[in-house]
DNA sequence: CCTATAGTTCGATTATATACGTACTATCAT
DNA sequence: ATGATAGTACGTATATAATCGAACTATAGG
């Protein structure tokens, strides 16, 4: 039996705006996100800072719950990026300007 | 002995971007900012949609420690303002986009 | 001075998140 | 098949946050 052959990504338009500032009010994930905003596309090891594998799956999960991180299966790695356009047309300017944030 | 006859507001440099995230992220939260945005200024009682005022003054709390809301004190009132420039100055963009969505 | 009003502070409860070890699943290479 | 690798799922412990009643503080008005 095969569970996790592909993930579930929301449609934009169930995210709420509270859901979203959610996800990105977490330093670890936020982090995540800034780093996906630069390297297009990693994997979850390639992103985890030290952290525990079941750590990072627990937020990677809240990121895609959130929309705002697409995780496509390539063989044995979990590739991840962010869902920029989709995001920009939901949430016009909050990619821009959480991630333009300096300090 | 008096204590409270005057609010400390934070510098809007000590206040990090996932600081000011977390503090929109919650609906009641929102539903102030957002008023505000649009009243300029108001009292907690006029914010509070019913709810208690020990709820209502958390909330604010959060807001103002997260430098979003100044609170200034009128007589028996306290009334409230975005403090919109700076926090613009500090996070451009933010606002507008978290105030401009809509859903 | 007494009372009403607006908010705060305290404290307890409950809900929600985070952190992460362990066990499990899927894929790939040998 | 075996073993290695990447990540998920589950369970539990712990931390953080929300909710709100009750007691308190400050101000204004009679």
């Amino acid at each position: 039996m095969s569970a996790m052959r592909t993930y579930q990504h929301p449609d934009l338009a169930t995210v709420t705006i509270e859901h979203a500032l959610h996800a990105l009010s977490d330093p670890v994930r936020l982090d995540i996100v800034r780093q996906l905003d630069r390297e297009i596309e990693a994997s979850c090891a390639a992103l985890d800072g030290g952290r525990p594998k079941s750590s990072m799956s627990h937020h990677f999960r809240v990121l895609r719950a959130a929309g705002l991180v697409h995780t496509r299966i390539a063989g044995v790695q979990h590739m991840n990026t962010l869902r920029r356009e989709e995001v920009d047309k939901r949430f016009p300017g909050l990619l821009d300007a959480v991630l333009g944030v300096k300090g």
